[in-house]
DNA sequence: AGCACGCCGACT
DNA sequence: GTCGGCGTGCTC
């Protein structure tokens, strides 16, 4: 292949196609796609990196002005095609250059990382060099006579050593390389993480009824060749990872590979050494500790066939294995999932497209499912599975519900109620531990009354209102604007205001009515490395603390055995979150809090606090009930408009100015009022949540459509007309399909 | 993105 | 007359 079409590594519109280059005659049979090279760019032949998407016999540009590239870039490796295809349809779904969308899809390793972790080793007798270097000095090879006498004389030869001390040049190491003289390895040799940790341990593993019904059932699918996503329904604690180990098993027989995906916050030791015990080391665990180079070396071992089953988070779908079976999904409704940089791609979209070219089957796993997950099972798109058994009889958490303005009217205004007190004072007794949670995610000044319990909404959009400093109430969604009321709007009260608690407090308020309870606090403040985030579990684990304080973090992840009490000091503060998603939330989390309690021998209990006990997302939480909360969830997703009953799609706008960037905000809300697509809503222009970051102004619109292929044919549209004009060039523009959080 | 070309104002 | 402003256009 003489020619190949290369991305060069810059993204930016103008430059986001292919160009051609010639291709050496010496690196020929090396160069394949997905390799980087190094290319002479622009009229000064500036040295650019590029990656090869295509090779070619023919040119399709005059050849008199194709430029050969340079050569390829150190460490680079053959890519599957299948990824620069997943890369293609990240860049087309998601709008991301093609060379962004590449970045994320192919493994790069650090250059500096690799010299210093390189070495040279003599490949041939020592005799054998000894002659080889007289020749070598007969015909004045000076380079690689140096060399080479260094080798006879060490044995080996670190790269820097070489390259720095000697003055070898990396051609030289090449040829003598290639002659068989010489080998490069890599000083590191591919390191396992957690190796020496666990052993591989035979075990008998027993499945339940339902277990069994779930393997049997994806697994005859498969053996039929037939391809599909499946969604595993299964309550905390029913054994969803077994179903994934069983599958994995058997898929490993047939010689195929899988990948397993899990949020970084569920990537504990006890998640990875039940993988390990069953797997051994044919499983490669991905850690947001691994460095580049060693998150690379676990990529290349996924190439050179030497592990069948790939863990870690979102990231890990790009894994280069050869044959992938399956691709599961843990916890598939965390947020997580969901990258938060351009390209703005969700994992399960992703997963599902990788594994419609690989033929592969998708298994997504919750106990709380994505609302769009649990309509597409119910609608036959997905296959569905339910776990709904505890194993070892470990029953669900009493869970009460503690309305907070009773509390309020009869006097009590603490932020513990007085069931809330009780209890803890009990667990403290009976040397039991207890969690506190206050959950605040997504919180930007939303505004409630204390007395009814109901915070103040956009009326078009039913999302809350966020207080600003100057005293208004705008609406991030549509716009809208109106002046904070000096009582409640539904009731009348006076005691309305924005709702301010932190961990502090809280923490604050247990030692002073506990003066003798040992409390740990664990939030953004306490949790500034990954370290303390482990050091805080940890301690309280081994039982150094009576009450753990903190946000989402303490809900997820680790078991404690010895929690018997967890407290939700204001269930309703994530419902206020400005954004249509709120509900759903708060659904997640709050089953997700009680489950924490009682996962030991001793029976658990969950108390709730609120201002809003009626809201169904609350109350079909303290039931554990999924069913009964995704009927109503989804009457009010239909009723609005919002995914998965419609389509949405959010157009982020950012710019230094904030004049110009509203003016363009304003003309695209308007050109996209005027394209002729039947039935398309178009919402605001309107500051986003967080309307100005590090000095550059966001807006977003949004889009909505009751069907998909309407909101792609308005993107289409629309980035045809922002073509047509220089004015859009001064602002940056971004798609964000089906969005996961407020921008 | 970066770099050259090019066409107008204020300066040794 | 020249130096330098940044608008426009191109990059295999």
């Amino acid at each position: 292949m003489e020619y190949a079409s290369v991305i060069v590594d810059i993204s930016h519109e103008k430059l986001d196609r292919v160009f051609q280059y010639r291709v050496p005659k010496e690196l020929q049979n090396r160069l394949q796609a997905g390799m980087q090279v190094e290319v002479p760019f622009g009229m000064g032949n500036r040295r650019m990196k590029g990656y090869v998407v295509g090779l070619s016999e023919e040119p399709d540009y005059p050849p008199e002005k194709i430029k050969p590239l340079t050569g390829i870039v150190e460490g680079s490796v053959k890519a599957e095609s299948q990824l620069i295809a997943l890369a293609a349809w990240m860049h087309e779904r998601y709008g991301s250059t093609m060379n962004q969308a590449l970045k994320t899809v192919l493994p790069v390793k650090q250059k500096t990382k690799q010299k210093q972790s390189r070495r040279l080793v003599l490949k041939i007798p020592v005799p054998e060099g000894e002659i080889l270097l007289q020749e070598y000095e007969r015909k004045l090879y000076r380079a690689k006579a140096r060399l080479l006498k260094a080798l006879l004389e060490e044995g080996t030869l670190s790269w820097q050593k070489a390259t720095d001390g000697l003055k070898i040049s990396a051609q030289v190491i090449q040829r003598l390389a290639n002659a068989g003289v010489l080998k490069v390895e890599a000083e590191t040799r591919y390191r396992n993480p957690y190796e020496g940790h666990f052993t591989k341990r035979e075990q008998q593993v027993v499945l339940n009824e339902e277990q069994e019904n779930a393997v049997e059932g994806i697994w005859a699918d498969y053996k039929e060749g037939i391809r599909k996503t499946y969604l595993l329904h299964g309550v905390t604690g029913s054994g969803k990872t077994e179903v994934y180990m069983e599958l994995i098993a058997r898929l490993i027989q047939t010689g195929r590979q899988a990948v397993v995906l899990i949020p970084e916050i569920a990537l504990t030791f006890q998640t990875v050494r039940r993988f390990y015990e069953r797997f051994g080391d044919r499983v490669s665990v991905m850690h947001s500790r691994l460095s580049d180079g060693e998150r690379y070396d676990q990529f290349l071992r996924a190439k050179e066939g030497e592990i069948d089953v790939i863990i870690g988070p979102r990231s890990a779908l790009f894994a280069p294995f050869p044959k992938i079976g399956m691709i599961i999904i843990d916890e598939e409704h965390e947020s997580s999932y969901k990258s938060e940089t351009v390209p703005r791609y969700h994992a399960r979209e992703a997963a599902v497209f990788r594994a419609g070219m690989c033929g592969a089957s998708v298994i997504l796993g919750s106990a709380t499912p994505s609302v769009e997950s649990y309509y597409r099972a119910k609608t036959g798109v997905y296959g569905l599975y339910r776990l709904s058994g505890r194993y070892k009889d470990a029953c669900l958490p009493k869970v009460s519900i503690i309305d907070l303005r009773t509390e309020l009217k009869e006097g009590n205004r603490s932020i513990f109620s007085r069931k809330l007190r009780e209890a803890l004072g009990e667990r403290l007794q009976k040397r039991q531990q207890a969690m506190l949670f206050i959950n605040r995610r997504g919180l930007s000044g939303f505004v409630s009354c204390r007395s009814c319990g109901e915070a103040i909404l956009c009326p078009h959009c039913d999302v809350t209102l966020s207080l600003h400093n100057d005293g208004s109430l705008k609406c991030h969604y549509c716009g809208y604007e109106t002046h904070m009321p000096k009582t409640c709007p539904s009731c009348g009260s006076k005691y309305i205001s924005g709702f301010r608690a932190g961990t502090q407090q809280i923490e604050r308020e247990v030692v002073k009515i506990f003066p003798k309870a040992r409390v740990l606090r664990m939030d953004y403040d306490t949790t500034r490395t990954k370290e303390s985030y482990e050091q805080i579990l940890t301690a309280f684990g081994k039982g150094e603390a009576d009450v753990l304080v903190g946000t989402q973090m303490i809900v997820k992840g680790h078991d404690f055995p010895n929690v018997t009490l967890v407290g939700v000091l204001a269930a309703d503060l994530s419902l206020y979150a400005p954004d249509y998603r709120a509900s759903e939330r708060t659904f997640q989390i709050l089953t997700q809090a009680a489950g924490r309690a009682g996962r030991g021998a001793l029976p658990g209990e969950a108390v709730i606090q609120t201002y809003r006990p009626e809201h169904y997302s609350i109350r079909t939480a303290a039931e554990q009930d999924y069913e009964n909360f995704f009927r109503q969830e989804m009457l009010y997703r239909k009723m609005l408009g919002y995914p998965p009953a419609a389509s949405m799609l959010g157009i982020y706008l950012t710019g230094p100015s904030e004049e110009l960037l509203k003016e363009c905000s304003e003309r695209m809300g308007h050109l996209l009022r005027q394209l002729l697509v039947e039935g398309l809503v178009v919402v605001g222009p309107a500051a986003a949540a967080l309307a100005r970051k590090n000095d550059v102004y966001r807006r977003v619109i949004y889009l909505k459509h009751s069907c998909e292929a309407a909101i792609l044919k308005a993107e289409k549209e629309l980035q045809r007309e922002l073509e047509q004009d220089t004015i859009w060039q001064k602002i940056y523009i971004q798609f964000d399909h089906n969005p996961l959080n407020a921008f």
